[in-house]
DNA sequence: CATTAGCAATCAAAAAGTTTGAGTGCTAAA
DNA sequence: TTTAGCACTCAAACTTTTTGATTGCTAATG
């Protein structure tokens, strides 16, 4: 591809993105001070090259998939880090004394209004927490509360029912020795010891009712393992031309609605994934790009932040973006 | 209105529930054993009076918001207490181990999927609720979890910053006296109570840095006062014929996502509200039906069902399932 | 050899026109 | 009071026409 080619391609995306219709010829050449034959050309060559398409035949050209991908790789990933224009994220990450989980939230709002797209939060499980505390909490005489806290402060609580032939006396005992035995262990090695000990150390004569309140609390710590996520702007994005079709708007709300589209997060990567149009695998997800990037957090957990929209999105912007907020999600995890 | 008129009007609602088109003379000649003409002089009357209306002059009838009024008000109202036909939630509430907000929560799924609308839980807040335990966990050097509970098993957290200066020891006499005196106070008092203390009784002197832990107490409680919502099965209802227009569509989502949706429901009513149409005070509502259902709990609080969806719904069936459904809510609290 | 002017061809989208059929209101007779 | 009959209405579906942006190709230009 030529340099004029490239201009050309990077032209036609740049528009594109902003009017959402195909651009021909004519637009260009006024602003390549060459006549609108010579792009026709050059364009006809970008075609058969796979970076750009008609919507009919004499229509003008549209990014394909391909377009948007060289695009991204050649030149939105060598901008040097953009940070300006970020001024509302800045302003929310100087807030030194809000609670992390808010921020997030709030910065995944901003997200969502900024591109006019949905834009999701997956937390970190809580997997390599370490138990804090284990506690039980009478409520009434038949009724306790299972409390589970980790050094990070993520409180989790079962209630459990205590039938009349259970000893106070004895439960108290029970919640001393968890308490003893599960301090500081992550949280995914707790079923494990927890199954144990049960088996070999003397905690076994104690644990008359072990059936009830060991599997109370192994569900109490199961639900640490649950990915907290939080979803916004739906909204925001129905009115991109995109969903003028209402199939299509329904298809991709039915999607959401039913957590499918958790299945097009990349969560594995390291930085940033850039899934563009057919490269989704959900059929009705095959217009939407879905960009994840991921942090991590001081107990070897990741944890993502993801957008959802069509395919035409302005990656020059949102992309650095991403990377920013990523990066900055990630130092609130080094403060504590 | 003669009987037959009422007649006619019940077949016209319970037709168009079902079709989604308006009712023209012929197909109610057929029912009713009598030619079309005589239906078409009925309906002329029925429209006078307000009770249907057509789309355009030579339309058949759709009925006016004054007439799924009185299909209500006389048809369903007079319905014997229907509970056959509930079968999956007969089910649902017969498991009694498991957790009420479960529990309300499945039925809400299955609620908006039986009847292909919106259903929303708008729970109990805690305000009289009673304070069961205060508690400070330490989780390193610098920082602190605050924990309440209530008598309900609801818990709610804030972590704090201590900072060099706070003496670790005093911090806990802080806590016992907190507990002291919070213990059994009802939520909506704490504020009040704790600022009576402080002006007046020994806590003072012991707080020497209550301005951060005290607010940051006082936060912690505040967010019992934030009613808990759970809101499903927006999908479910995309695919009504009235969201054919995809102008209302996005109207309606968007109302729903900025939460706007509450300002409709009725959580002051005793029993079952109905609000029709342009009894809905938001425009874009207007074409849509709010039905909600309070339960009480026991310690005097109201909790809410809500059900929203196209005016023309099936209220025969959708009527006696929210009331059914609020009473054995209500039945989950009366168990405790 | 790259560039360009010019021109016929293409085709979506908008506008205008046509057909169809379900339904109504009214009238006059049963 | 009920009904048959008939002219009238109008949305929805379908067809045709017009418009205009854009293309590919060709032949001329520098």
């Amino acid at each position: 591809m030529t340099k004029r080619q490239e201009v050309i391609l990077k032209l036609i995306v740049d528009e594109y993105v902003k009017s959402a219709e195909p651009i021909g010829s004519k637009t260009l050449a006024e602003t390549l001070d060459v006549s609108s034959a010579t792009i026709r050309n050059e364009m006809g060559i970008l075609e058969d090259l796979g970076y750009i398409e008609k919507t009919h035949t004499s229509s003008g050209r549209i990014p394909s998939e391909k377009g948007y991908r060289y695009y991204i790789e050649t030149i939105v990933k060598n901008l040097d880090e953009e940070t300006d224009g970020f001024f509302e994220f800045e302003e929310l990450f100087s807030h030194k004394d809000h609670e992390r989980d808010e921020i997030i939230k709030e910065a995944i709002d901003l997200l969502s209004q900024a591109t006019n797209c949905t834009a999701i939060s997956l937390g970190p499980n809580a997997f390599n927490s370490k138990v804090k505390k284990v506690q039980l909490v009478p409520l009434s005489l038949h009724q306790a509360l299972i409390l589970v806290i980790t050094n990070y402060g993520y409180v989790e609580s079962k209630q459990i029912n205590i039938s009349e032939e259970i000893d106070a006396q004895e439960l108290i005992k029970v919640i001393d020795l968890l308490n003893e035995l599960l301090i500081d262990t992550p949280i995914s090695k707790v079923s494990e010891k927890l199954h144990y000990e049960i088996q070999h150390s003397h905690i076994k004569e104690l644990l008359k009712y072990r059936e009830t309140i060991v599997d109370s609390f192994i569900e109490a710590f199961s639900k640490f393992a649950q990915t907290k996520y939080y979803l916004t702007g739906q909204s925001n994005m129905l009115y991109q031309p995109e969903f003028n079709d209402i199939q299509k708007l329904r298809q991709f709300l039915t999607t959401i609605e039913n957590n499918e589209i958790f299945k097009l997060i990349e969560t594995d990567t390291d930085g940033i994934s850039v899934k563009i149009g057919t490269e989704n695998q959900i059929t009705t997800m095959q217009d939407c790009t879905v960009i994840s990037s991921t942090y991590d957090t001081q107990d070897g957990e990741k944890g993502t932040i993801s957008l959802v929209g069509p395919t035409r999105m302005d990656y020059r912007r949102v992309i650095p973006l991403m990377k920013y907020l990523a990066k900055h999600i990630q130092k609130l995890y080094e403060e504590e």
